[in-house]
DNA sequence: TTGAAAGCGCTAACAT
DNA sequence: ATGTTAGCGCTTTCAA
């Protein structure tokens, strides 16, 4: 039917208006305008005319116009990895409500791509950007993130950072450390005393973080944490599982093992198998991973509501505010489980009064 | 610095070419325009004004000039299932090789939903647009989505279907069936005889034709598949959890189960754990999810390349073609695991010549 | 209420 | 090589 299509061959507003024979105006006012402005009798032949063109209002143009977008922006490090696509779909839950879009970049954990990504955001005039994952301890790409964050606020824009605070930008600051050290007390307090850490990446914060908590919790405790017990290793599977092999064959022997996140947790208990060492060894992971909950053993954990975390974090940036960062704190709460059994002392001890074992070094206390 | 900001308080080509002292037109051929067509000196103090500027091209209004997008859209079930977000990371991974950034709408299983997307898509102007997921066998939806994909191809953009071939667009045809079938004849092979299936939703044609290939592959060993031995329920963990419970509550006692993807089996595991018959029954699934590779006891599977498959949809999608949709099959291959140890017979059997039970329908053969 | 017209920010002829 | 000037498709004054 339709003879001059434009370039791309999509109907137009002006080709709809033409054929209810009205101006460009008021077709826009019918179909796009806000509210009662226009005559129901017109309105109905605008619409009538849009179905019979199939018209898609062109949402770029609608942008450029109206100096604003229905778009969001999500960068992840890694959208296959289940705490990413968890807090994404706790994202898109609130962009669909607001009917927004969202589109994500997965930057895999380079701190480059993230700032491109940003930037990248910015050229699309998202109206809001949830940048996700930890920051890492380079200092100068966290400056640069910096830098394409403000512009991007300053171009009109609302960031908000899942993970540590470290910029003046709203943030949802997810209390690592303090659940790495609840979970220590936790496990000091099933009887554990000898442990190993699997630590993540050495500069990446959130396995900084939760590391430094731990050994925070286990120094409350009374517990010694020997230097070559820690072992860093990629945030994966297979890095829990390389580094639970590293650990084991610097010859320490430990009761538990503190994955610094589920993925490495699993790759941790799949080593300890191959061995034969899953009874002996007790391991514990961070993040509660939704898919992981039926693993063998149960994994001890601390568990993060990730999907909330998402939602929360694209409300907050949606919700009008006066400008100065918000920071609001999210806890983890520890999930004990049979991954981590606890220790059946040989003699009954004393319950409540647990004694530092003497290779520990003194309690600071 | 800058005073008078246009709306948003973003820098325009304008501001930038004002600073320069040069032309709008130079401004856009130094920045965004292609090559050589602007002295190195010019170009310089462009680049130069925009860097002092911090400025950022308007991607929409370029899309409005240009007539196109650099956007491709995804739409999925759900995001937070493995099975979607590993195709997710694949269409990413080319998306990023290809300068394309990417908004990812999950549908929440919900028909009318996906729909919805593909028409916010169209109206992006999304220069490509991937689909995943099962179709239903809801005539009516399924004719609504030819239409809305229909419009957005005629409209200029390209659309990809991931799973069954029902609509003329470009396909990635699952090879669900065959998957099924040849899990079938492998379980057969390994001594089994007698089957339940924990099906998914009636509607599903995933779920549906995995059941149909698994009857099938049975039906070719000469193994009967009763029909309340196949038990429907939500495509997720709790509903292979349910469906397991439901499947034994019906009183059959089935050698093993065959739930249609990897969830659901993970879910019947866990079911069958709390009853104590993890040893008892065997538990195959579908689909090979990466973060369920360390479930225990390691699942039977078909394999999906579910991150190559994301590849290849947007690949295919984003190089020209003829107009002609083009259909592509994905084999999955068959990985068999401890969830099914296979059958120890009480009295060592002839090999290779599996007998029909007696309640066995005779062979098609 | 409706229409004419001036943008929105950018690109791409078309001149020079 | 650079500038002028139409657009791109839409929204939104401003008049009528």
């Amino acid at each position: 039917m339709r003879t001059m299509g434009a370039k791309r061959g999509a109907v137009t507003l002006e080709d709809v208006a033409r054929r209810a024979g009205v101006s460009l105006a008021t077709a826009s006012r019918a179909i796009n305008g806000s509210a009662r402005k226009v005559r129901p009798e017109i309105r109905e032949r605008v619409e009538q005319a849009a179905r019979d063109l199939d018209y898609a209002a062109n949402a770029q143009a609608q942008a450029v116009a109206r100096g604003r977008t229905d778009v969001v922006g999500l960068v992840v490090q890694d959208i296959e990895d289940p705490y990413f696509s968890s807090i994404a779909a706790g994202a898109m839950r609130v962009a669909e409500a607001n009917g927004l879009m969202v589109c994500i970049a997965s930057a895999g954990r380079r701190p480059d791509k993230e700032i491109e990504y940003v930037a990248a955001l910015r050229r699309m005039r998202a109206a809001a950007i949830v940048i996700a994952g930890s920051r890492t301890d380079d200092r100068d790409a966290l400056a640069r993130l910096g830098t394409e964050v403000d512009a991007f606020e300053r171009s009109g824009g609302r960031a908000v950072l899942i993970g540590q605070r470290r910029l003046p930008v709203d943030t949802l600051v997810v209390a690592n450390r303090s659940g790495a050290r609840d979970l220590a007390t936790r496990l000091t307090g099933l009887g554990y005393r000898s442990f190993g850490v699997l630590a993540g990446p050495r500069g990446l914060l959130t396995a900084v973080d939760r590391l430094a908590g731990f050994a925070e919790g286990l120094r409350k405790a009374g517990v010694a944490l020997s230097r070559d017990a820690v072992v860093h290793g990629e945030f994966t599977r297979d890095g829990g599982h390389a580094a639970m092999l590293e650990l084991l064959a610097r010859g320490r022997s430990v009761e538990c093992v503190f994955a610094v996140n589920d993925v490495m947790a699993v790759g941790a208990i799949a080593a300890l198998r191959t061995l034969g060492l899953e009874r002996t060894v007790a391991v514990a992971g961070f993040d509660d991973i939704t898919t992981l909950r039926d693993v063998i053993p149960a994994l001890t954990t601390v568990r993060l509501p990730l999907v909330e975390i998402g939602e929360t974090a694209l409300e907050m940036v949606l919700r009008e505010h006066s400008g100065r960062p918000r920071y609001q704190r999210i806890v983890g709460e520890v999930v004990l489980r049979e991954s981590t059994p606890g220790v059946r002392p040989a003699h009954p001890a004393p319950v409540g009064a647990a004694e530092p074992l003497p290779t520990g070094p003194a309690s600071s206390t």
